[in-house]
DNA sequence: GCTCTGACGATTT
DNA sequence: GAAATCGCCAGAG
């Protein structure tokens, strides 16, 4: 594990539940906006799925994106929260959208 | 140090 | 609104 995918994993534990987080938007909380690519890849390499929410962290668009598991495991667990999904995508963003 | 690759993002067509 | 394009950063070889 690199110093910034540790990071990435302790910030998404921190995001809580029936909420959720952009990639850029964690990006810009770890001091480095514009690696929203980055922090992704951090979360693809994560060791434990269940331990860190890495499903309450989606697209800047509201688009889900990816997950490891599967999109459709990402969008059970997300409505499971309470949060409307549709088409793999959120139906609004800023009304779930994580603020610290 | 260089070259890909990827769970991104903004712009353009 | 969908698809194509380009820029972006960190990690792996």
């Amino acid at each position: 594990m690199t110093s910034f995918q540790r990071r990435v994993l302790r910030l998404v534990k921190k995001i809580p539940s029936g909420q959720v987080a952009t990639y850029e938007q964690l990006a810009r909380m770890l001091g480095r906006p514009g690696a929203a690519r980055a922090v992704g890849s951090a979360l693809n390499k994560n060791p434990h799925l269940v331990s860190t929410p890495c499903h309450r962290v989606v697209c800047s668009d509201g688009r889900l994106c990816g997950y490891a598991v599967g999109q459709d495991m990402k969008s059970k667990l997300l409505s499971s929260e309470g949060v409307s999904i549709r088409n793999g995508k959120l139906l609004s963003l800023k009304r779930y959208l994580w603020q610290d």
